[in-house]
DNA sequence: TTGTCGGCCTAAGGCCGACAA
DNA sequence: TTGTCGGCCTTAGGCCGACAA
């Protein structure tokens, strides 16, 4: 639980029994975004396949309801020993994504709730990291790249001003450890920084646009790191070629549903920008957030989003319905079953079905010593139900 | 049974729902190999399981042998009827994979026989069309490409020789449907056929390499078709930050076993450049091969390869060895249980495994009216339990 | 017959400050 | 503060026949 970006080891892989390269957990949380907080190796997890199954679907384009049968004896969530995570990054596109072994367990004690809520308290503030959203001429092969004057002078190696004009050469490596150099020069009138020799070809190499995202960075050893975000929300449906989309969204069901029967490990991909929501949440933010909010209509709350250039603003909203996102297959399942409205107009874009998790109550801050560290089960009967029913299954004995 | 290409559907799918453009089945074809053969929509098929984890496991270059599940009520053959074929190419790679929808059936008649049968012989003469494997100086940015004699003037519109050089604009779509113009000229010292403007921009587009292949053909309007090759064998594991693969495998598996327990349809994706051997197999070409051929160790036997060029050549192999390739999973399955020698030295990279329907015995040569047009059970107990054995499951019943 | 090279010309790449949003 | 443009120079792209495999 010490490793570093919340015990996650970092590695990618090259094919079956590959080389294998580090991959710096800081450029992978900045990548991954603001939001994303992977659960540390060691602790306990609830894993939605529901939402596994989302972001497969949101990888493929495709609609979740494919011709893909009922797993009756596959429960909606799965309380699950997190083994292992690794960090990996597409060798094509930098696409982040973490590697988590599961095995499913039947139940959890105090210490493991203890060990979960930790885990998410020792986080590490994220690094510091610039991002700016490429323009039309960053990214033409006409001229190099502006950089945004508070970003160099707090990203970069000091220029040394005594040059006319200032410049001076940058290293920074990728995820995959490739490294590019640059020309960083204080030019022009007005004076402005700018990266011109080596960034076109970092441009092509990379494939970047106008409107894709570029982050620097340094690591503990002063080095510079250099990652990208794409903008474009295009599913890359490559794997089509392989694979059905039936066969995916039942492989993730099969596999779910193998493991849970034999309490055997498996192996899931979580991508952070193609899915919608995490699908395997820390024990402890879980069970804080069934068992002490008490969820009901008209509900005040706040929501984190992400904003362009990587910040995080929240939203306020209304808790306008509680019902299954999936009645026949996922009955009972507490997979984004609130439905809600948003204060703000402009809040179009933000989806109207929430779980309960992602949200913080207004009416009701979380308390520091909540009545979870109590042994055996928590509540007592007669408090409301989607509150309490749902969470059948995930059984807490004391130690 | 009458529509080209062996009855495939030709389409491409841009996503779910989106745009349907439709691809030649001639090029197709040409793209696949010269020993690619769809089976015919509206026909018997047997299924391997088995060969379709094959697929997935060698797109991926990863070991068969992952944590799969065995799925014991999934037999190793299934007879289905193929609803639909419908051909398609990656847009990113042009790498060409067929879509089949099988439904698993638990019998055939004399008619399904003899459809299969029909549809195997009406098979068009492929298109002819010619292939080149670039080198180079054809890839280099330095110049163009250097047309084979023979093949522009068998395949390109011919040249107007009173012009001083003879040059013509040549327009060509790919499978996509894409438009490339080239220019085709005739000239240099001794004269040659050269692809000048235009082909930097082809190469660059499909990212092209030398080893990689490229292939013109006219359709029946005369218009001028285009196609690639990859020679790179390197799997594009791109679908890896979606899925893992044991969830790939478990998915195929799963998805069959679905299929066959409901009778229900489902859905393969059949890439004939990734894997090496076919899994749905004509039920005729299947038929014939396992009741016409006594197979014996020792036994002698021919069997078709593609070549360079796209061309193809008989090797003579023996058989050394009758057994499962997997005996624990795939107990007394038919796939790939003949091992083979081959007579050639130079053949160390071709399989020491084929399934009965790849070879041609030479011992016992197909003839026209095989006993199997008998009604029931055609051969008696008493022979070879290998050629018969596991047919077991694949019921013929009077019509 | 066709792969590679040197010569030569041209179009695209790429560095610059001007200017304005 | 920073996005886009015109000016201007450099480099890589690309067309050619020579030559040899």
């Amino acid at each position: 639980m010490k490793s570093p970006a919340n015990g996650a080891a970092a590695a990618v892989t090259n094919g079956e029994g590959g080389e294998k390269k580090s991959i710096n957990p800081e450029l992978w949380q900045a990548c991954a975004g603001p939001l994303v907080n992977l659960p540390a190796a060691g602790t306990h997890v609830v894993y939605f396949p529901q939402g596994h199954s989302e972001q497969v679907a949101a990888s493929l384009k495709k609609d979740v309801n494919a011709q893909v049968p009922n797993y009756p004896n596959l429960p909606s969530k799965l309380l699950c020993l997190l083994h292992n995570v690794t960090l990996h990054a597409d060798p094509e596109t930098d696409e982040v994504y973490a590697q988590m072994t599961l095995q499913p367990v039947s139940s959890f004690d105090k210490d493991a709730l203890l060990r979960s809520d930790l885990a998410l308290k020792s986080n590490k503030p994220p690094t510091e990291f610039f991002c700016k959203i490429l323009t039309a001429s960053d990214t033409s092969t006409h001229g190099g790249f502006s950089v945004p004057r508070r970003a160099a002078e707090k990203t970069f190696p000091p220029l040394d001003f005594s040059m006319q004009p200032p410049a001076q050469e940058l290293v920074a490596r990728d995820l995959h450890d490739n490294v590019w150099n640059f020309r960083h020069i204080y030019r022009g009138q007005p004076k402005r920084h700018l990266l011109t020799t080596g960034w076109s070809l970092f441009v092509s190499g990379k494939r970047l646009f106008a409107g894709d995202s570029v982050l620097f960075m340094r690591d503990e050893k002063q080095q510079l790191l250099l990652g990208i975000r794409r903008a474009s929300r295009q599913p890359t449906n490559l794997s089509s070629s392989v694979l059905s989309s039936d066969s995916m969204h039942i492989g993730i069901l099969a596999a779910a549903a193998h493991a849970a029967a034999n309490n055997s490990p498996f192996t899931v991909f979580y991508n952070p920008r193609a899915s919608p929501s995490e699908f395997v949440i820390p024990l402890a933010k879980y069970y804080k957030a069934v068992y002490s909010n008490q969820i009901s209509l008209g509900m005040r709350f706040r929501m984190m989003f992400e904003t362009e250039e990587s910040g995080t603003r929240r939203y306020m909203g209304t808790i306008t319905g509680i019902s299954d996102l999936d009645p026949v297959r996922w009955k009972n399942s507490q997979w984004r079953n609130l439905q809600v409205g948003w204060d703000e107009s402009t809040a179009g874009e933000r989806r109207n079905r929430v779980s309960i998790w992602e949200i913080e109550p207004v009416t009701a801050p979380f308390f520091i010593c909540p009545p979870f560290f109590r042994s055996k089960r928590p509540r007592q009967p007669g408090m409301p139900a989607y509150s309490r029913g749902p969470c059948l299954g995930l059984v807490m004995i004391s130690a």
